[in-house]
DNA sequence: GAAGGGCATCGAAAATTGTCAATGGCAACA
DNA sequence: TGTTGCCATTGACAATTTTCGATGCCCTTC
């Protein structure tokens, strides 16, 4: 639901405000758990994973993985999808692009 | 002193310390008052500051922004150097190009 | 409808992090 | 050498975050 974009950060300087919301995105990658979790769906067949597969490709409590996943989901980064009593979860088709353009220079 | 070269997040699976070492490069940038400082130095003339000025633009007191620009400088993504009294601050020309790589496609 | 598995949510504890006042070192200059 | 300004570090406190057990809901199947 909160799918923001954020323009270049070399494009112009940014108010308090802008500041805060591109670090909540950011902040939302930059842990190790998450990270392992957007690389483990990122290279699962098919390029996705159910909650129970994550959870047990990383070692995870079942609150924890529920945890983290949301953070993700929430920021834009990961898309969730449910099929019967399986969550599944993907990678956002343009969570990369977004990312990139942020980091992009002029 | 820790300019870490990490590979497209695509490229491969990440193993536990891959995947905290690449969490820690993240962290670095995702907070309000670490962006706000990138913002500030990436427009500044020059594309440099001094510590005063930073703490002047941004409203820190000193010891607030010594201890986020040191966390810049040690994840590799400010230059720090040491001119008279003054430090002068500048984003390491690799930095975006870094971030970018991170999140390259394919 | 009863049972079992997957998942979200609710507190609470533990760890991490951001902020600050105080202190001290270093450079420049009188 | 005394003074002034810039900056790093220390130690402490507050706020945020991570992790966890317990609980309950939803879906599937029997």
């Amino acid at each position: 639901m909160t799918g923001f974009d954020h323009g270049p950060l070399a494009a112009a300087p940014l108010d308090d405000e802008e500041a805060a919301a591109l670090a909540r995105l950011l902040h939302a990658i930059a842990d190790r758990t998450r990270v392992a979790i957007l690389s483990a769906v990122l290279h699962a067949p098919g390029g996705e994973l159910n909650g129970r597969q994550i959870q047990d490709l990383l070692g995870l409590r079942q609150p924890t993985a529920s945890h983290h996943l949301r953070k993700l989901v929430r920021a834009g980064i990961l898309d969730r999808e449910q099929r019967g009593p399986y969550a599944y979860y993907s990678v956002e088709p343009d969570a990369f692009a977004r990312l990139r353009a942020i980091f992009s220079e002029g």
